[in-house]
DNA sequence: GTCTATACACAGATAGAC
DNA sequence: GTCTATCTGTGTATAGAC
């Protein structure tokens, strides 16, 4: 078996959001550290402490004034002012507002990436396998929900490879969740009559929810693992067999 | 009885989306004259059938733009050569381009309250009156799908009245929701222990995929009555008693 | 009522001092 | 590596001819 493959990411956020929180911030300052080494011919500044906490706030900043008033709308001395660096020192983090945007994007989906990839591995049963992914997903996009909103919102601007990848990305997601019911309906552990594709559709919208109405939930305080138990509650009711 | 009620538009959307798409045509025009009167002071040029016209296309070609590249990268110089009219004749139908969004929310907003405060009104059982809101707020929404879709990015850049309107609007469409479950419960027709609000919420995002995806849709040749059905099965599925 | 020409503010980006 | 000063393009909005 592989109960023993103990360094695994998913067994931290199965039925706890806190774990996840904390495993995820390590992740994350490896994920800066490798963007230095992805876009090496475009970042003047060499890697480094200094560096790689400037680069950390800058992204973070930028999606913060984005998520206020939309990245074209945000303006570079803003941005300056915001992250307490000069104009000139930002244009050595990047060359161009254009490919800022592009650094932001590889970010958080990367972060992405490295949790769903985890989310499905030990999970054997379809009601398992369902519970797992949406608890991931959930919990993920709670804690990049600036950079989810973000990416939800922006990418109807984004041109080219940008943006192909993060329609692929939106129906490779799909494509889990579909699978997994499509699964669940050959082992007979769900209704043989489903529209797979047009349910795992709902469950994503579903889950996108989360990150973007999250003043509402906040309001209600509702919590992550509450969220994301209702969402599989609804969908498992809807799709078992029996 | 009410059924004698012939005038009454839900009787238009229950089942068909075509009959509701003409109905709303008629009502869309209505919407615009109206929208003279209530903005006269702000509006220099004269109420005229070519007036009436012109301001239509202005609301729809800065919707259309401003869903590629978001309403505050669309310049004046684009909108006013996509809609075949001057910058200068522009502004004498609207003082200003903050302005301009509000006209254009108006619209939209006046159309959607129309339809949704008809869908209830004959509905008896909970069944039906979740039936007949599903149904009236797909039907709408792939009816106005580029203003919706128009709403729902930009919300976030609205400042004062503008943003606690549409809030509002959010949040109320989200009560009628919850009433019907809440209703439900107490006449035994739904499971007791449901969290009916959290319910509403998920109902809505469902809901509100329709628009924000669209083009995923479009390519899975998902039509407006299937798109409800699964949406209502889903939810009733999960509250109805035994 | 609609046009063209233009005023004036502010955007992104760069050069060169330190 | 970071700063300030500045270049150039584009934005919104208006004035005045037709």
């Amino acid at each position: 078996m592989k109960a023993e493959k103990s360094d695994n990411i998913d067994e931290l956020f199965i039925d706890n959001y806190n774990n996840f929180r904390k495993s995820i911030k390590i992740i994350l300052d490896d994920i800066v550290t490798k963007l230095y080494d992805d876009n090496k011919q475009l970042i003047k500044v060499k890697k480094s402490d200094q560096s790689i906490h400037n680069l950390k706030r800058i992204i973070n900043t930028a999606i913060s004034i984005s998520n206020k008033k939309g990245y074209s709308a945000m303006s570079m001395r803003e941005l300056s002012h915001a992250s307490s660096l000069s104009i000139g020192a930002l244009y050595s983090y990047f060359p161009s507002k254009d490919e800022l945007l592009h650094i932001i994007q590889q970010y958080g989906r990367a972060a992405v990436e490295k949790t769903l990839s985890g989310a499905l591995s030990n999970a054997l049963s379809t009601k398992d396998k369902l519970y797992n992914f949406i608890h991931a997903h959930i919990f993920i996009s709670e804690a990049l929900k600036d950079w989810f909103y973000f990416s939800y919102m922006e990418t109807r601007y984004f041109t080219g490879v940008e943006y192909n990848k993060t329609i692929e990305s939106e129906l490779f997601t799909e494509s889990l969740i579909d699978s997994i019911i499509k699964d669940g309906i050959k082992k007979s552990e769900c209704k043989s009559n489903l529209n797979s594709s047009l349910i795992a559709s709902v469950t994503k919208a579903m889950m996108q929810d989360w990150y973007l109405k999250r003043w509402k939930y906040k309001r209600r305080n509702i919590i992550p693992e509450e969220y994301a138990l209702e969402c599989f509650n609804i969908i498992y009711n809807y799709i078992h067999q029996g």
